[in-house]
DNA sequence: ACATCATTTCGATAATATTGGAAATATGGA
DNA sequence: TCCATATTTCCAATATTATCGAAATGATGT
């Protein structure tokens, strides 16, 4: 747990990980996140790394490129551990639910067709 | 807000933060947070000024002790922060609501209540 | 003023993190 | 096989963090 809250107290990642949310399931290949974050290869590697090590991302290879995805499941164990340790006893009203937009069958559709795309 | 994840990310200062909170609104003295957690002095003032720093505690000077307790509203803004950028659009449902146990009146009463007793 | 207790600051050390250039690896297509 | 592309690993430099003993600061009561 503190894995993941370090993964994020660190702006290069906490910068990769709201893009990925911002993008959905659907995630963004590397060179994209580099373009667009304007970071170094070996650097943007190592963040990936980090939030992956955290289970924040999920990745997965597509053609050349690797997808690098958000994973909401983890974020929403980040929030729940966080609102129970704040709180006081059972005062704390917090229900996190960070979901992606789209549920999980179509998630995978989803990148089922981005795979296909690239093929 | 960075400062603020960057402040729980670190196993010490996660220590003294839960023990702040299950503390509550009344807070601990130095000497008690060292001693439960077994942290030198100079190790705890560090990340007590880190903490502090990042917003998540409040201190007050009590007769040669000094008290800190864990500063709700900004949790509270930590967890928001983190819902919001966990989440795709309006799909996410949380509602962070940390607060301590007594209301704002009651706990300044037992901060009061404190005061007193030590002088 | 003095002695005492609580906390912070100083200074030094060891450990860990961040960064990126260059080389290595892996994949897909000609 | 060979080339081009995408990403990772290797390596080294630099910066930041965590730790704690010892000295300094500040507040209290006598």
């Amino acid at each position: 747990m503190i894995n993941a809250l370090a993964a994020l107290a660190q702006a290069s990642r906490l910068a990769i990980f709201r893009l990925l949310v911002e993008t959905g399931p659907e995630g963004l290949p590397v060179g994209q996140i580099a373009e667009t974050l304007g970071l170094a290869n070996a650097t943007l590697s190592f963040h990936l790394k980090e939030l992956s090590n955290a289970g924040l991302l999920v990745a997965a290879p597509n053609g050349r490129s690797i997808i690098y995805a958000a994973n909401f499941t983890t974020m929403n164990a980040v929030i729940g551990y966080l609102s129970e340790n704040c709180c006081v006893g059972a005062s704390c009203a917090t229900t996190a639910n960070c979901k992606p937009a789209l549920g999980r069958e179509s998630a995978r559709k989803a990148a089922a067709v981005t795979k296909r795309k690239a093929a």
